[in-house]
DNA sequence: TTGAAAGCGCTAACAT
DNA sequence: ATGTTAGCGCTTTCAA
C-alpha cells in the first residue's frame, strides 16, 4: 500500500541507493538526480518505514523519558513539556513512562522491553536509594535525574538542593522570621530531595544560631497538594508557633497555604511561606508564592545534551554530574524586606 | 551482542518457528518443548527486537496522543496521566506529541512521520475548526476528542458541553445569583468548548429570563491562569457589577478568584465562582472551586477503547460518536444551599 | 505440533 | 556520483 524507496527508486528511474541517499540527505548527489528524486517521493506521497530503518540502524530515534507521574505533581508535567520539545528539536520523540515514584516499577522500567525501542533513557527517580546505584548500570545511555542518587554509574543532572534550601531559609530569617516549620520532611532520609533540603535548613539554623525544633518538622510523603494540606493542619493543631514555614516543593506548599488559611492565619503577616519549584502556577495563587526557581530549562538542555551525546557514543568515560543553578523568586507570600 | 530467536532456538535445540510460538502465546505447543524454550529465553536474557517484529507485523504498539500542552493545562496532563495508564493495561505505549493548540501544528501531527511509528492516534484538537472536518480523514485509526469538530469521518469522544454548561449556570442561579459573569468566552465561536459552553449560559439565562448581559461575558483565549486572571480584572475594572461567575475551565477560574481576591470581592459571599473540569487542584485552592465534572475516566476508557476496536479492523462502518456524563462538584466557591 | 523458507523496508559495505 | 548486495530479527505461509 504505502510507496517504498523500491517504488520510487522505479518511478524516478535511478537505484534503491540513490533514494536513500536522498532522503537521508547525502551530500554527493547530483542536482537534478536529487530533483527527479525529490519529485517521485512527492508524487508517491513516499514516508521512510521507521521500522525498518530502526532495524537496521538500530536506532529508533525515542528516548523513554521516566517520571513519577505527569498529574498530581506538576513538576514532572512542565519537565516533560520542555523535554519533549528540546528533544524535538533534536530530532527526538519522547517516550513517556511513568512509575508512580514506586521503586520497583523504576526497576521494572529499567529492565522493561520499551528499552529495546528507545535509544536511551532520562530517569527521573524517586522511589530507588543510594543503594541501588549500581542496578542503574545497564546496556543503553542513561541519564539520572534528581537527587535520590549520587556517584552512580551513569550521567546525572540535579542542583544544588543543600545550597538552595540553606539559601532559602537564610531568606526568612533574615525577614526576621525565627520559628521556621518544615512540610515535606522525610523520616531518616540523608540522600534524596527532602534529606538535602533538610540538612540545608538546619545549616542556616545553625548559622543564624537558632536551635534545631523537632516539633516544627512536618513529614509528608507523597508530595502532593493534599499531604501538605494535612500536614499544616497537624502543625497548626499542636499549638507549637512559628512565622514562616518551609515546603520542600511548591505543591506543598500549595496545601500548606490552604491549611493556614482555614485557620485564619495570615499569609504573610504571621507566618511567611516559601516554596520550592517555581512551578507556572506559583504565580497565580492567593497570594502568589515565594519559592526556589530549580532552573528548569537549564536542567532540561543539560540532560537531554548528554544523553544525546551517549547516545552518539561520544563524552568522557566517567560519569558526569552536573548542577542546575537556583534562584529565590520573591512574590506574595514572603513579606517585602 | 543481544540474543535473537535464532540463538535461542538453537540453544534449545528447536527450530525459530517454535520459539515465536512460545513468545507470543501461540497455543499447541508441547508443555515440555514450552518449558525447554522458556529455560533458553531466562538462560540468554532474551527479548523480542520491536523493529524487527513491527517491520514484520505492521503493528507498533504505539498509539499516539495529541494534546496542546502537558504543563498550563492541567486537565491535559491529567488526561496524558490516565491514558498513559489505561493504555498500559493494554499492552500499548503512548507517544505524546504536543501541538500548543495551533493549528499547523495539528495538521502537522495528522500527517508527521510520527504516524508511520503509531498503530492509531487519539487527537485533541483546539486550533482546528468545523471547516477542517475532512482533513481528519486519514489512512490510520483516529479517534477525536473535544469539541472543535463534530460529524466527521473518524470516531469521536466528548462530553455534554451546551447542557453541563446550562446545568452549571442554573447552579448559580438557583443560589440566588443574578448578574453571572463568563471567563473564557471565544469571539465569534459557535462549536467548540467556548462557544458550546457559552450557549449553554445564554440558554440557562433565557429560561430564568434573565437577560443576557454583553458587558458580563469575558473572552479569553487561551485558558491558563494568567488570562482567567487578567480577564476577570477587566470585568472588575467596568464597574459592572456580578455576583456569580462561570469560568469555562478551572485554571480560568483559579485566575478569576485570584483577580476577585486582589480586588477583596469575597468568595462566594459576593461573587460565586464555578469552573469546569474538576482539576485535582480544585479541592485545595483557596476557597476550593465548585466546578463541572467532566468524567476524565469514562472519556479516556471509552477513547481509548474506540481506537483499540479500530485498530483490530472492527467496530462499525459509521463513525461514532460517544458522549462522557457530567456533574457539577459543590466546594467552597459557591455558598452552600 | 513443529520446521523451512520467504521477505517486511531499509542502511551499510563494497563496487563501479 | 550511483549501483549491487547482504542482512538486520522477526512473523507469515506453507509444508510436514
Amino acid at each position: 500500500m504505502a510507496a517504498t524507496l523500491h517504488d520510487v527508486a522505479l518511478l524516478a528511474g535511478v537505484s534503491i541507493k540513490t533514494v536513500s541517499n536522498v532522503v537521508n540527505d547525502y551530500p554527493h548527489i547530483r542536482p537534478e538526480t536529487r530533483a527527479r528524486v525529490e519529485a517521485a517521493i512527492a508524487e508517491l506521497g513516499y514516508q521512510p518505514n521507521p521500522s525498518a530503518r530502526s532495524l537496521r540502524s538500530g536506532r529508533t530515534g525515542l528516548i523513554g523519558l521516566a517520571v513519577p507521574e505527569l498529574s498530581l505533581s506538576s513538576y514532572f508535567a512542565e519537565l516533560a513539556d520542555r523535554m519533549i520539545a528540546a528533544a524535538e528539536q533534536r530530532g527526538l520523540t519522547v517516550l513517556i513512562e511513568q512509575t508512580g515514584g514506586d521503586r520497583q516499577r523504576e526497576l521494572d522500567v529499567l529492565r522493561s522491553a520499551r528499552r529495546k525501542m528507545t535509544d536511551g533513557l532520562l530517569f527521573s527517580a524517586l522511589g530507588m536509594q543510594q543503594d541501588d546505584a549500581e542496578l542503574l548500570r545497564q546496556p543503553y545511555p542513561l541519564v539520572l535525574l534528581g537527587e535520590r542518587i549520587f556517584g552512580g554509574p551513569t550521567d546525572h543532572v540535579t542542583m544544588h538542593n543543600v545550597e538552595a534550601a540553606r539559601t532559602a531559609t537564610e531568606h526568612l530569617l533574615r525577614l526576621g522570621r525565627r520559628r521556621i516549620a518544615v512540610v515535606g520532611a522525610h523520616v531518616g532520609e540523608v540522600i534524596g530531595s527532602a534529606g538535602l533540603r533538610l540538612r540545608g535548613y538546619r545549616e542556616a539554623l545553625e548559622a543564624a544560631g537558632e536551635p534545631y525544633r523537632e516539633e516544627l518538622i512536618g513529614y509528608a510523603e507523597p508530595w502532593h497538594r493534599a499531604d501538605g494540606a494535612e500536614v499544616t493542619r497537624r502543625l497548626i493543631a499542636t499549638g507549637e508557633p512559628f512565622d514562616g514555614l518551609f515546603a520542600f516543593n511548591d505543591n506543598l506548599a500549595f496545601g500548606a497555604m490552604r491549611a493556614l488559611q482555614e485557620a485564619h492565619i495570615a499569609i504573610p503577616e504571621q507566618v511567611a511561606v516559601l516554596g520550592f519549584d517555581n512551578l507556572d502556577d506559583a504565580a497565580y495563587s492567593v497570594p502568589s508564592l515565594s519559592t526556589v526557581d530549580p532552573g528548569l530549562p537549564e536542567i532540561v538542555e543539560t540532560s537531554i545534551s548528554l544523553l544525546v551525546e551517549r547516545i552518539a557514543g561520544r563524552g568522557p568515560d566517567e560519569p558526569q554530574e552536573l548542577m542546575a543553578g537556583y534562584r529565590i523568586v520573591e512574590r506574595e507570600s514572603t513579606p517585602a524586606r
